[in-house]
DNA sequence: CGCCGAGTTGAACTGAATCAAGAAACGTGG
DNA sequence: CCACGTTTCTTGATTCAGTTCAACTCGGCG
């Protein structure tokens, strides 16, 4: 193979370390399988009933994770730098996504292929560790955002939003908290207004 | 230690391989750790704020994981035979479960310590692969959920309900189908009616 | 027999959706 | 740096699906 500057991969094995130490064989597996990858403001990452060849790890930039349901357009989830994104649905088996992916920012990532993460689940056993609790990790956000749609009413919902994804409160465009929050983009808006006339 | 009859546990082992294929030496571990455990029709396996120290395997029964919000009864999921419960939440992170697990039926299960469950992974390795595959499963339900709340309305949340979980709907009490889809009892009642008068 | 939980039905009320219009902020090209 | 178009957000009026509260039915079961 044509030699090449290493990629660095720093970032990410911060981000992996918190879950479960990164042996020395894994950092060299993702600095020799990751590759830099730039989304623009828009741009489509993954297109639902297509498989999902890639894993990202987002440098810079925020993403979401959406479907549409009778034109309407329901975003699953959202997230930003230092998380790691992917159709979770299709993991290994090479099942079509249900939902789209999104950048809703400029997005800096570091992508690799979903056939890398195979070999390198075979190769370094101990990387199963950490998938198993990345998985348990992003369980826990599932279980969350199903909770906060049946939160009775739009206030709460919006106030559950604030205390646990404040960062992305003052940054994500409202529309796409709103059909998170599985309400509508006006009622939205009065909440915010009923809130902030309250103090 | 003592010598004592082996627990039958070709009944889960059916269930975990259809995930990834179990090893010799994972089954003797659950034929060594799992302890038959049984619960009456109404009882409390898990209560919400505290730690969850086992995984149970249902045999038999059914089984619900549910919340209490502002005096109101929120059902997160509803499950029978051959599925595994526990609080993911708190897996190995020592996380007080923040829902409650009940016995909607009489049930018969087979429960492992989660101490065991841990250990489990250090011995056999391999066990992290099933770990991870059983958790993009029930990531995928936790998806689901979020999902069918967020169905516009009362009759395509049910029609949904008794399109995936068929095998539930002739057997639950409808208080709790009504928590888990969002609604009220009352609604549920009526679009049952409608649907049943539509045929 | 009478009680109790589960489910049904009715009537009134309400929170959020919908429809519609306008204001504010943002970016891009002249 | 301003002008113009586009996207984002706000506000108002109306409507409606679902909640709430309350009464009633039905089928066990002690």
């Amino acid at each position: 193979m044509a030699p090449q500057n290493k990629i660095d991969v720093s970032q990410v094995v911060k981000v992996l370390n918190f879950f479960h130490p990164v042996s020395e064989g894994i950092v060299a597996y993702l600095e020799a399988h990751m590759k830099p990858k730039q989304f623009r403001k828009g741009a489509t990452i993954l297109k639902a009933g297509t498989i999902c060849e890639y894993f990202y790890f987002i440098k810079k930039g925020a993403v979401r994770g959406f479907m549409i349901d009778n034109d309407k357009d329901i975003t699953n989830w959202i997230t930003a730098e230092n998380e790691l994104v992917t159709s979770i649905s299709g993991l290994d088996l090479n099942v079509p996504s249900f939902e789209n992916i999104e950048a809703i920012e400029e997005c800096d990532t570091l992508a690799i292929k979903s056939t890398d993460m195979q070999n390198l689940y075979i190769e370094h056993p101990e990387a199963n560790i950490i998938g198993r609790k990345l998985l348990q990790h992003y369980y826990r956000d599932a279980e969350t955002r199903a909770y906060i749609v049946r939160l009775s009413n739009a206030e709460q919902k919006y106030n559950f939003f604030v205390n646990n994804y404040n960062h992305l409160a003052n940054r994500i465009p409202l529309k796409f908290i709103a059909s998170y929050l599985g309400i509508t983009l006006e009622t939205l808006s009065r909440v915010r207004k009923k809130i902030s006339l309250g103090k």
